[in-house]
DNA sequence: GTTTGCCTTGACGTGCGCGTCAAGGTTTAG
DNA sequence: CTAAACCTTGACGCGCACGTCAAGGCAAAC
């Protein structure tokens, strides 16, 4: 398949799947008039590319499972260099989690002193 | 005093308190060679956007606060604005402890399969 | 032939909070 | 007089994951 079919099936764009190969992650065959053609495989590679960044890993950290993957192995998070990536992701968020538990408890003692009572807008976020 | 001196007592560059005046911030008298001249109202306001940057709010979120401490409060946060975007920010928190949470069961799961046991390495997060 | 819809590379834009020169003016110490 | 240490504005850089144009080539339908 080409370019535009394999960000129709993975659900992304054109733009990110070219992205990806200007860092490394995705190798395409060329086809004699340029284009890039792409398997099932690739496809594969590319869906765990977007869970593991669901999960809030850098695309720096997800070549270590793109690696395993194109090594044979079944899961890309089976080899070692994955695993230390998911190490480090967890004491990242455990650090993360620590810090955001204080900067909420300060948030609650600040609006503790006479709150208005003003019904609260919950919109997106960026964490992690 | 002049900005040197400022972002020196402040723990800051200087740089830092040029673009809270061009993000209008900070409000600075001129003197007559064209220099940037504080007085110690402005060494306070610079601490109040110190420490709501360090829960994590935006310069723009900072806004309110600083407004109403130049209208006279006590402390920047007594304002209705003010604590309408604590009240903000207490939302996205949480918001991110939840989705924190996930992550770290899902990371946790994933490791539970045959851990080779490596020490983990902590490092600095990007977190709120 | 020409329009349509793919594809190619290249380069600049985005948000945020400044850092880092560049090129110059001012004031003070020696 | 000169050097040092301040100050001024302006403009580009950074990280990250792409979005968005620009200018053009290729293939199939009309």
């Amino acid at each position: 398949m080409r370019i535009g079919e394999l960000a129709k099936r993975a659900g992304t764009t054109t733009r990110a799947l070219r992205f990806y190969e200007s860092q490394g992650l995705l190798a395409a065959q060329r086809t004699s008039n340029g284009y890039r053609e792409y398997d099932d495989h690739d496809l594969r590679l590319v869906k765990e590319i977007q869970s593991l960044q669901a999960v809030g890993l850098s695309l720096e950290d997800t070549k270590p499972f793109v690696a395993c993957l194109r090594a044979g192995h079944e899961s890309g998070d089976s080899c070692p260099d994955s695993r230390e990536v998911y190490r480090r992701k967890l004491a990242e968020v455990d650090a993360c989690l620590e810090r955001l538990q204080t900067v909420r408890e300060f948030l609650l003692a600040r609006l503790a002193f006479s709150d208005p009572c003003l019904v609260p807008e919950p919109k997106e976020f960026q964490c992690s």
